[in-house]
DNA sequence: ATAGGGTTAG
């Protein structure tokens, strides 16, 4: 996906940038430019084209020009080099530019190419090499991990930063706060929402935004109430924030009257406004006020729909189990559906088992991902279709894709404990185990019956039964059930989406224990309470 | 003749 962006970029930027391709190569033209702005745009243009010949005719120029410790050539030269695999290269000009003069602008430049690269353990290493480092490089590396969602890394690089001699502003704790969120770790959340206090810094509409992200992603939709509303409302994206958090609860109604008070002070949605509104009626299967809201868009609002809301829609009817409406959306669409709008339609027919439409939509996807597999042949499996899944788990086989393994972490005073499926590396592994069988005893007493028929393998009932036993999921909850008192709430966070099997068993485990269980999963919040879900099983 | 960072999203 990555690799189609920068394409779609190259080719505008290339375009734009050097409309004179056609009469003279980009290092012609440079030698009639001493400009450093038009410099830099071809640069750029080869760049994002990985165009290395190019590239080293123009390093010439550049240091002909004079331009050698000019930031924004240097970077742009360096993270060509390193585009195009010319790691040395990169490495001596950048000794060579430091050697004439060290500038910390350069450095940072360099290290948001790299983190735009995905390169952070790259960057990290530019950035422990570097004798100076300004708030902004801090930042940037901060930032950068949270974006390449290492957010464990980003937050022991804020810890560092507070030790060092740097004070984080509010750029940091945007970034910080955001990496909180993704985590889901409240202990970790309000830690730093106080630190903000201390260090006084104001709330303006993006901390803000980013605050009420952060509680509500770590399962505080009420404190994520309480600082909306004592928030400045006149900017659109707290309202924004309120409404994905209220969707992402399960909680349409509460969504819908946030966007109905907007129209009572005078706000304006935007674009993000209504993936929100959809998405909380997507969720909840409230069919008929996603229709409306989606009219309501481009009729009263005049925004037009993008791919993203057309996406939100075919979810809308897939979920709710109108195949047909959701792939009439798809023909009625005026852009190019893309993956995942197949994907949305896809996980439809699979819970709808429409293995036709479903192969529709796979032959329509550009490029298959691990989950679209697993949808594929969890399809067939649910409708004993085996030697079709058998067709499916051979072709991964073939292609060398693995099954993303479920991951679930629990944050318990303070600290993440992550699990993988039938983890064994956790020091108290033995202790958790313990709990965990004993539920499933339980459980099985209780006349639960393990959901068998999603396994996506080839082997025995017994062996399909261990495999679900030790999800990720019921790892991280048994860990906080061993390590909490009883009757406290727990809450885990899931890299994917909850299956069906836990999903029941989970229901059932809040009865046993008399505790409220949060699932936070890749979508949207569970909350487990006496036996049921918030969710009433509609995801 | 020079210059860098943040939020909400299917």
């Amino acid at each position: 996906m990555l690799r189609n962006g920068v394409k779609k970029l190259t080719l505008q930027t290339s375009s734009a940038a050097i409309g004179f391709t056609s009469l003279l190569s980009a290092p012609d033209f440079l030698h009639y430019s001493r400009d450093h702005r038009t410099v830099y745009k071809v640069l750029e243009a080869c760049r994002l084209s990985s165009d290395y010949k190019a590239a080293s005719a123009i390093h010439t120029r550049i240091f002909k020009l004079g331009y050698g410790t000019y930031p924004s050539l240097v970077a742009s030269l360096v993270s060509t080099y390193l585009q195009c695999d010319r790691l040395l290269l990169a490495r001596k000009l950048l000794d060579q530019v430091f050697r004439l003069d060290f500038n910390v602008v350069i450095v940072n430049l360099v290290i948001e190419h790299l983190m735009g690269l995905g390169e952070y353990g790259f960057a990290k290493k530019c950035f422990h090499k570097t004798p100076v480092q300004d708030v902004i490089t801090w930042n940037l590396m901060i930032g950068g991990y949270v974006r390449n969602g290492r957010f464990e890394e980003a937050l022991s690089f804020f810890r560092e930063m507070l030790d060092s001699n740097v004070e984080p502003d509010k750029f940091t704790f945007a970034s910080v706060m955001t990496g909180c969120a993704r985590l889901g770790a409240i202990n970790h959340a309000l830690w730093v929402h106080r630190l903000m206090t201390e260090k006084e810094i104001e709330l303006n509409p993006i901390l803000s935004s980013a605050l009420i992200d952060m509680y509500s992603k770590c399962g505080r939709i009420q404190t994520a109430k309480e600082v909306f509303n004592s928030a400045d409302h006149s900017d659109v994206s707290i309202w924004n924030a309120m409404i994905n958090g209220l969707a992402a609860h399960g909680l349409p109604f509460d969504a819908i009257a946030v966007f109905s008070k907007m129209e009572v002070e005078n706000i304006f949605p935007d674009s993000i406004t209504f993936i929100g509104i959809l998405t909380a009626c997507s969720h909840s299967g409230l069919v008929e006020e996603g229709r409306k809201y989606f009219n309501l868009m481009s009729s009263r609002y005049s925004i037009e729909p993008q791919i993203e809301h057309y996406g939100v829609m075919v979810d809308l009817f897939g979920r709710a189990g109108l195949l047909e409406e959701a792939y009439a959306v798809i023909e009625a669409m005026p852009v190019e559906p893309d993956v995942v709008i197949w994907r949305a339609l896809l996980s439809a027919c699979r819970i709808y088992r429409k293995p036709k439409l479903g192969e529709v939509a796979i032959a329509n996807m550009s490029c298959l991902k691990s989950g679209d597999y697993v949808l594929l042949s969890n399809m067939y499996c649910s409708m004993k279709r085996w030697e079709s899944a058998e067709g499916v788990r051979e072709l991964m086989k073939k292609k060398g894709i693995r099954k993303i393994r479920g991951r679930s972490w629990i944050e318990l005073g303070g600290v993440i404990h992550r699990f993988k499926a039938g983890d064994r590396s956790h020091p108290e592994t033995e202790g958790l185990y313990k709990v965990l069988d004993g539920l499933i005893q339980r459980a099985k007493l209780e006349g639960f019956l393990p959901q068998t028929d999603l396994v996506l393998m080839d082997i025995s009932e017994e062996e399909k039964e261990g495999n679900l036993n030790h999800h990720s999921e019921k790892l991280a909850l048994a860990y906080g059930i061993l390590k909490t008192s009883p009757g406290r709430e727990i809450m885990i966070s899931k890299n994917l989406r909850i299956c069906h099997d836990c999903h029941n068993w989970i229901k059932l485990v809040s009865k046993l224990l008399i505790r409220v269980i949060i699932v936070r999963d890749r979508i949207r919040f569970h909350r487990f309470e006496g036996g049921s879900c918030s969710c009433e099983d509609y995801w």
